[in-house]
DNA sequence: AAAACTGTAACAAAATTATTTACAATATAA
DNA sequence: TTATATTGTAAATAATTTTGTTACAGTTTT
């Protein structure tokens, strides 16, 4: 379901971009009230390229927040309501690294120090983003989505 | 007192690496308990070249958490009480672009969601990392230091 | 005066992120 | 049934960001 934790070639890697980006796209469905949507549609609106809009659809229909169509009139639409739709699932669906660490972090194992920083640190990022992402939970996409007119 | 928002010559930009880095080298130092440390002695530990602690140093200075000796068995202590220094404010000093924010986002103005989409992602990031700081608050570099032996 | 450092800058390399292009597969509509 | 619009996916390329390296002037101690 998940996809894996190191992948270099046609995914992405970070929280940051993609996880506005997939917001976007979760309001544009949300506002079009069950109509199909083309990835060039939503494209036009995020300004940047259909092919990484649909690498990103990828994801959120894998995660089952929406369902495609294909061919002619084909599109997209939300797959559930977007109250059931939590800010927090949205960020898990695009997190694939800890939020504050490192990608090579080998400090030195001959340091008492370096030789335990990264359990310690690995505790300290999963309880900040535990946090991170129960504030994000507060709110749904409807909730979200309703801030715009 | 704080980098520009954006600078892509000399300095970093991303909140990941730096945060370790930094959090690393304040443990050593207050492992050191007010002796010198050298960039290279820190180094060694983290495993990382000396030049970057250097750099990072640069930041840790003018943020006021270390004081460093130019010259000959010169090097760097803690400025202040490792109790006095909490985990935000550590992570503030490194953070230079909100933490769920996207790097180029221009959506289209004629959108209704993507005129109006980057004031609220704003909003959310704000609240967001508000929380992660008040988090990592909790905790002062000595009570993070005190989970080493 | 030599040695060991810091403080910086400039440059180079690696990794990540974004864009573009292409095209097979699928479904609709003329 | 053929043309068309659209998804699904891969590959290649470009842009940007991040990390690492080298170099050396300036400081302080010995």
């Amino acid at each position: 379901m998940f996809l894996p934790l190191y992948c270099n070639k046609n995914n992405y890697r970070m929280n940051n971009g993609r996880f506005s980006i997939a917001l976007h796209i979760l309001v544009l469905l949300d506002k079009a009230q069950g109509e199909l949507v083309s990835s060039e549609w939503l494209a036009g609106s995020i300004n940047i390229n259909p092919a990484m809009v649909r690498k990103e659809l990828i994801s959120l229909r894998q995660h089952g927040f929406v369902q495609s169509k294909e061919g002619k009139n084909g599109g997209t639409t939300l797959a559930k309501k977007a109250s059931d739709i939590s800010l927090g699932a949205i960020y898990e669906s695009v997190r694939q690294l800890s939020l504050l660490g490192h990608q090579k972090n080998t400090p030195n194992p001959r340091c008492p120090v370096g030789k335990n920083i990264n359990a310690h640190l690995d505790g300290l990022y999963n309880d900040t983003e535990r946090v991170l992402i129960d504030q994000l939970n507060k709110q749904s996409l409807a909730d979200f989505s309703a801030k715009f007119v």
